[in-house]
DNA sequence: CTGAAAGCGCTTACAG
DNA sequence: CTGAAAGCGCTTACAG
């Protein structure tokens, strides 16, 4: 009694030489079973309710916890998620990262996070993902045939997110890059414009790609000059082809379509800084991504937004879905993005 | 051999089931024991040659890799350290993130990311974390000093990146707010400033606090005019606060500094946008952080960059050092910021 | 250098 | 509802 009224008093120190309580702890303390103590934490086991008390008091006088690492092992479910994501892909890493976790959380379920500095890192990143039996993927990053087959063969469910295959049945939430692409620049063909500079993202990004045609397949016979510009997402980039487009370009354009937010901001920075062109009145410029700096007093960027939260929720649900029973076949969701008229282009 | 020479074409496949290979199917395949799977697995252990190559040779036909988490739980390593990460606290949050990730990489250690929406969280999040068995903690968040302590009584080591507690015996690596912010507005006093505007960060923010004092410790008695607007580090509360002090304000300010980039950018956008100042001449505005948009063509932010690279690095080690040696002493480590003379305030 | 054996802390049939 | 027991896939003394 004496023993227990001190461990009581100090929960954590109630264990000797310091180590963390174990279920067998508990047992003995409560005067149970261990495997009583080990229902008490499993939602739903059968369990009386006065076992359950004496297992919740005798846990919280321990400061005992369920070892996730020991669950994990015998369970075969380690509750932890890998998620991949290429690093500066764009300004909207840190909320879909920061959406991920919220959503996860609610289901208890935990990030490893891995960041990828180039594409290519994907392997190597994919072999530590296999050592800690993640019960699924959340992938921001290109995978080849190969790494896809990998996961499959591992019968880990695989989810991407913004990344485009459409030769591959893979699940997928994405947004619709490719019209959301079109109805930005039909809107500036409505409006009068007909010289356009189109400045694509890098050339292995299939993201820039959708984006890129969507724009250039509308244009097709309706401008009078279309240009492609190979930029890579990044703003630095974005002035320098600007500068190359305004000083040696073969035509005035009186539109820039950028793939993406940031260099769509050094596109007008450029514009504004460096040539005094009045945007938009004599050029429109336009983004993708609705990145909150798209928003900011100097920029106030027109431009598509993506709609993270549901794509996110979206990405969340078909993982877990697929965690659960992954016998689901492959399921690709395609989000619209929504129109946000700043005050870098007008759209009719 | 027939059996063999299929596994060989079918690395994958080779377990039947499809489970995946473990020590012992390793070891049956290799016809050695499965300590020795074991221990040619774990650098340095001792193992002949020969017994290495065949259970490699058997090890590839599988597709084994050691199971992290039996590893984890039988070890008392898990080789994960949990990341805590308060959302939004500035842009440098993604490339902190993946330095984190790079470095820790390198020595075979994984992360659990835990993004926090407000500070109220962390008792939720170490909860959780306790559950994983992580073998440390970084910490960009702020802790109380119960919270602290708990993570002592669980020998788990920490780090502090970027928070400070004067008081407390952790480690911790951070940038040097105070002396960076005194640095700064001193060139701006050597180049005949005398009327500032401070704009701090949130109230319960320690690091504002610093970057603050630094700033208004020096000007007292050197400035004329001083006044402190309270901010939240937001582009747009910074909009609204230069606003105020620009219509309403007891004097006309020649120079605004902002505890943060961010804020730095919105103050710069309003004076330019609304009030068509010019910058720095009519009035000098500075930021902190150093991060990649105050560069921008548009913002050119004379800051205080500070040296993530060389933080994170201090930070990883001093984590790893402190798994090692858990009786290492707290050690607080304090980096001094670069000055960034950008177009926004010229400082002499 | 090698193998047999114990054990990390749990979950989960199984029998009562 | 409850407990005894097997087992998840490893590491690590221990004895050879």
């Amino acid at each position: 009694m004496d023993k227990q009224m001190t461990a009581k008093a100090h929960p954590l120190t109630a264990m000797p030489d310091g180590k963390r309580a174990t279920s067998y702890d508990v047992a003995r303390f409560a005067g149970v079973s261990q495997s009583a103590v080990s229902r008490c934490f499993k939602p739903g086991a059968s369990i009386s309710a006065k076992t359950r008390v004496k297992v919740e008091q005798a846990a919280a006088t321990l400061g005992y916890q369920p070892n996730a690492i020991a669950r994990g092992l015998i369970s075969g479910r380690s509750n932890i998620v890998a998620v991949l994501i290429t690093e500066l892909t764009n300004l909207n890493y840190p909320q879909v990262l920061s959406k991920l976790h919220r959503k996860f959380s609610e289901c208890d379920i935990r990030i490893l996070l891995f960041t990828l500095d180039n594409e290519s890192d994907v392997d190597t990143v994919l072999d530590k993902v296999w050592q800690y039996q993640v019960d699924g993927i959340i992938a921001a990053a290109q995978f080849t045939e190969a790494q896809i087959n990998a996961c499959k063969e591992r019968a880990i469910p695989l989810v991407f997110y913004n990344r485009i295959y459409p030769q591959s049945t893979v699940s997928s939430v994405c947004c619709d890059h490719r019209e959301g692409e079109r109805a930005l620049v039909e809107g500036l063909l409505n409006q009068g414009r007909r010289a356009f500079a189109v400045m694509s993202g890098p050339v292995d990004s299939a993201v820039s790609a959708a984006r890129t045609q969507g724009a250039v397949d509308r244009l097709k016979g309706s401008a009078t000059h279309i240009v492609e510009l190979e930029g890579d997402y990044s703003y630095w980039l974005a002035c320098s082809l600007t500068r190359q487009m305004m000083t040696h370009g073969e035509f005035k354009p009186d539109a820039f379509v950028c793939t993406n937010d940031i260099m769509a901001m050094g596109c007008l920075d450029t514009l504004r800084t460096e040539y005094q062109v009045a945007v938009p009145s004599d050029i429109a410029v336009v983004g993708f991504d609705g990145v909150e700096a798209a928003t900011w007093l100097n920029y106030d960027l027109t431009t598509v937004v993506q709609p993270l939260e549901r794509m996110v929720q979206a990405a969340v649900n078909m993982l877990l879905e697929r965690i659960d029973a992954p016998e689901l076949p492959a399921e690709k969701r395609l989000f619209s993005g929504d129109i946000r008229q700043g005050s870098s282009a007008v759209l009719l």
